[in-house]
DNA sequence: GAATTATGTCAAGTATATTTTACATTTTGC
DNA sequence: GCAAAATGTAAAATATACTTGACATAATTC
């Protein structure tokens, strides 16, 4: 499913995918197919995201 | 580096290794690995680690 | 102290995360 | 409206997460 929060932390701190990507040292593809939501990033990315983001990855990769 | 908090977690729970395995549906090598610490896994394994230790991804995942 | 159980680890194979290249569509600023 | 920037998406290649099988050692239990 969709990580709109993701989405939502980008928008707030103004990056695009691209530059997001840049900051975590990945694609901007990779970024894109992890806000769509088809797939399952490794948790050093997800740490990485977090931290480019100022966010934990409660915040932005858990779900209840 | 090794993941302490996850191995005390699941000593907490009276799980062996292959025990966690089994409710992730992982390999018990991978457990073992992700103890040690010499790798990275995806987020929904670490989700379903979680998940069965009854913890959040930032009580066992997170590193400031 | 022998037998189970739990863990460490290794090598070879399979599945899948991620990259690269490329093109189409949408959004935004002028 | 146009140009540029941002995003969606897809196919082929590469890197790596994860499995399977196997053996060795440490810890538990009888």
């Amino acid at each position: 499913m969709k990580n709109l929060r993701l989405k939502a932390a980008r928008a707030a701190k103004d990056l695009s995918q691209e530059a997001l990507a840049d900051l975590c040292d990945v694609s901007r593809q990779t970024i894109s197919a992890i806000e769509k939501g088809d797939y399952n990033p490794t948790i050093n990315l997800c740490i990485a995201i977090c931290k480019a983001l100022d966010k934990t990855l409660d915040e932005l990769f858990w779900e209840e």
